[in-house]
DNA sequence: GTCTATACTGAGATAGAC
DNA sequence: GTCTATCTCAGTATAGAC
């Protein structure tokens, strides 16, 4: 009657650890260890390392999918929704800059590995991606939407990766200002 | 007498590999293999992993400082320059797609493994950036110039990442398209 | 469902012969 | 300067007791 089941457990600290330190350097012992169950007892839930990243991508898949669909049920102007994506940058502020965006790093680590689970991860980019794509179409830049959604994926990508290496909060505002300002000037006026 | 000494194609391979599989999973014995040495001979030259890692890095900061030293010589007008800088996201295409960008997906791997040469590595960013800025300076940019140069720096870095996710040229070249016509909008008329 | 114990592999590092 | 041999440790995976 554990609502938190040990399964749960283990892909809640898994996820947290192969953000925090890339999937390769995370050892099975570690995720077990932080969870407080002995390593077998792992292995009777997930047989092998590679379903455990399987399940900790299908959280993350499903994680995101919900995150957006309550955005999109809020009702706001679509502008205030794509302004919410961009402040994630914002709000994650402290762990994107000691540990990157969590599907950029994923993807470039699985992408390295030949890991077969490399796809999977890239369907948390193109979740993004038509989410912003929708309400670029509702922007009224149909003709353009898909490459906008594109486009603001790759910048706040890009942010990332740059304040993880400078480790510099104050160039996170400055993208995060000039993103605003580059939505403002395909935003139809609203006055 | 052999001037590509054994140490100079360690480093050559380890670079090569540490780019293409990642650090962590690159083993001493992936690297010695490649060269065609015993594993014993490469603990001559470096006595430890992370030693190899400083001369690789070392090596990258000195190929960069010399590539962007030569495209500041070469005396063309600095949107020329900047757009050098740019079209390596289409020269490169091809590896960018399978292994990302080496610059930031190394300072990504060793941000997260809590790294000592983190900040070694970070410097290749700001090899860049420095460079940026003064083309950005000589545009007339001045008061914006330190903004433009890491603002460029973050939006290739972005296009690298999603290209690796998403294995798509196209969006690589649309990319690339916007950079060039942003800089065209920063550019006085020269006509 | 959870645990201990262990097999097996591959890692980095070391010693010493040639 | 290069090699073989070996040490030690950490990793995944397995077997089987409770």
């Amino acid at each position: 009657m554990n609502e938190t089941s040990t399964r749960d457990q283990i892909v809640t600290i898994a996820d947290m650890l192969f953000y925090q330190r890339g999937f390769e350097p995370t050892s099975l012992a570690d995720i077990a260890g932080a969870v407080g169950i002995a390593r077998g007892n792992l292995t009777y839930h997930f047989k092998a390392k590679d379903e455990l990243l399987a399940a900790v991508i299908d959280r993350r898949l499903a994680n995101t999918a919900a995150m957006l669909a309550a955005w999109e049920e809020a009702g706001e102007h679509p502008t205030a929704r794509i302004l919410s994506f961009i402040h994630i940058l914002i709000m994650n502020r402290a762990k994107i800059m000691q540990h990157g965006c969590p599907v950029g790093t994923l993807c470039n680590e699985l992408a390295k590995l030949d890991h077969a689970a490399q796809a999977n991860a890239a369907r948390l980019f193109t979740l993004f991606a038509d989410w912003l794509e929708r309400q670029f179409i509702q922007l009224g830049q149909g003709g353009r939407a898909r490459e906008w959604a594109l486009h603001l994926l790759a910048r706040s990508q890009g942010v990332a990766t740059l304040a993880t290496a400078l480790r510099d909060e104050g160039f996170i505002r400055q993208e995060v200002a000039l993103m605003a300002e580059w939505l403002a000037g395909l935003t139809p006026a609203a006055h």
